[in-house]
DNA sequence: CTGTTAGCGCGTTCAG
DNA sequence: CTGAACGCGCTAACAG
């Protein structure tokens, strides 16, 4: 900077400021030093300026994989709307594991991110602590817990899981299975699981038709595997549900790999929207979600909440409840 | 820090140390600073201790698309490689834009990456000048660029693309289209679609089979209305090649839909080899890649590269070929 | 609109 | 094995 200073004829300060927007600096000096910083080829470097004006410009945003357009439509929701407003957002991907995100939370921490957002309501206890000591604002995404550690942007997975089974109870179905992993590693999926199994228990239907099919987060394969071995130990299942949309394409295609009528022999329904359940054959039944638009939400809560803590009014913890709806298509 | 060091009785530089790991502080003084480091809840400032080092500890990694699972499972294999080796991969998605790709290297540079990743060969004249300029090592994958920044990781788009119209042609397939996207956006899909062309000419095949369907990322929608556009102009048509599964299957479920036969009325081939062809019914011929393949690659070389270059030693410019094959499975 | 001074919180370097 | 002085490259705060 103080090369570009000197080739521009003023001091690094005014350099400092012609680089960022709204700044006070006369267009010709800004033209010289514009002129400076393109002849050195010269690129700012943040990390000194983050030390002395304590501010890093980014969020760290923890997903639990990429490769799940649920989280990846809501990672893209948050980067749009923090676009042009001086915030970046630095992903991270758990992989459904709480002491991979606690070590993740960490690891952002320690580059002192001016937010921190993070996917369900279940962390291990240091996790716990060190966000909450963090003094940044912190949102939890994708569920609604019971205690919160401040802001909130989701849905009750169980909930969206009882609808869909009150959603298949209507349309005659009376053997209802539920094909999920089978740990708690994803804590979504064991939420929805419950949600079935309640919603089971309220509409007196059988129980016990519970599949686990291996460590979360359960692919197409699985989805295959599992539906032959519920269908193998109970023939009278007439409908199934779906931890996701992955296990529940996985499902429908072997039932059409093996001619079982979907939804003639078998309602098959999913979670989540994936595009995959709106352009497959027959189209999926699912529970939508809005991926994109949690992302949004949550967007636009860190820019409320960034600029809050800027101005020493930090804004009091916020729950945002983001709707999900039955998606009626063709396998049921 | 200074807190911490207070606290256990000791300098900042000790507790500077003792928070690396090997250093040298005896097992008695780490103890106490550990100790004092937990009650303070203390985590440490890399922003600050990046300036003096000049060392950040991370990758920049430039992705097209977060939502593609060919290119989530690069980054998690670039990401795996790299755990445990005190660099992270920082990830951005550029949307399958050039200009926002050259946003994205200078955002990047700006907090000083110690090396960078770029998709592909093809970048704006600004980009290229600064990824030059950097002073680090850069990676450009997925494809295999005639004039490379430095290092190269991938293969030949339009080789692959062409490896499959002579599968096609070897199944007796003699009238083959292509569906693509109808801008140059996604480069690699240009790639594919010139491939294509170039394998037809030389097979004396009919030419003018190419359909353009949207702005990429071409989804499975599209794939979806572009058969049915392309069957209706083109009835002759006996065999198609897509630019990626996602329109694949996009149109494979549409002639299940109208119930055309695939592969009896109409053969269908993807690129990219995503798990839904392995498990759609029937299931999707392909070109596989090894995307994960390809991150793990990157993730070696990134090491090696940055490794180097701290010992003042850089790599010379690597190019590394990563395997394509042609996968048969149900659709030819 | 522009310059000066001071310091952000660490790690490097050297001395003990 | 531990400590002290110094500076990384920039921006806040104030003065002009």
């Amino acid at each position: 900077m103080a090369d570009v200073a000197a080739r521009a004829g003023v001091s690094a300060m005014t350099v400092s400021r012609a680089l960022k927007l709204g700044s006070t600096v006369s267009a010709a000096t800004r033209a010289r030093i514009m002129q400076a910083v393109e002849d050195l080829g010269y690129v700012l470097d943040l990390t000194a300026g983050t030390l002395s004006s304590k501010r890093t410009g980014f969020v760290a945003v923890l997903i639990p994989s990429l490769n799940n357009s649920n989280f990846s439509d809501t990672a893209r929701g948050i980067g749009h709307r923090l676009e042009g407003s001086g915030l970046q957002m630095l992903l991270g991907a758990t992989d459904y594991d709480l002491l991979k995100e606690e070590e993740l939370v960490e690891a952002m921490l320690r580059r002192r991110p001016e937010a921190i957002v993070v996917t369900g309501g279940r962390h291990t206890e240091r996790a716990r602590r060190q966000l909450a000591a963090a003094g940044i604002p912190v949102v939890e995404m994708w569920d609604l817990p019971e205690a919160p550690l401040e802001h909130v942007v989701g849905f009750s997975n169980a909930a969206a899981a009882g609808a869909m089974v009150e959603h298949l109870h209507g349309c005659g179905y009376r053997s209802i299975a539920y094909i999920g992993g089978s740990t708690d590693r994803d804590t979504r999926g064991t939420d929805r699981r419950r949600g079935y199994e309640r919603a089971v228990r309220e509409l007196k239907l059988p129980a016990g038709l519970t599949i686990a099919c291996g460590a979360p987060p359960i692919a197409m394969q699985q989805g295959g595997e599992a539906i032959v071995d519920l269908l193998g130990r109970h023939p009278e299942v007439d409908a199934v549900l779906c931890v996701s949309d992955l296990s529940a394409f996985g499902a429908l295609a072997e039932c059409q790999r093996r001619g079982w009528a979907v939804p003639g022999r078998l309602a098959i329904a999913g979670f989540g929207d994936f595009e995959l359940s709106r352009c497959c054959h027959p189209r999926l039944t699912t529970v939508s979600v809005d991926a994109a638009g949690i992302g949004e939400a949550v967007g636009d809560l860190l820019l409320r909440a960034v600029t809050s803590g800027r101005d020493k009014a930090p804004l009091p913890p916020q729950t945002l409840r983001t709707p999900f709806t039955v998606t009626a298509r063709e396998t049921s």
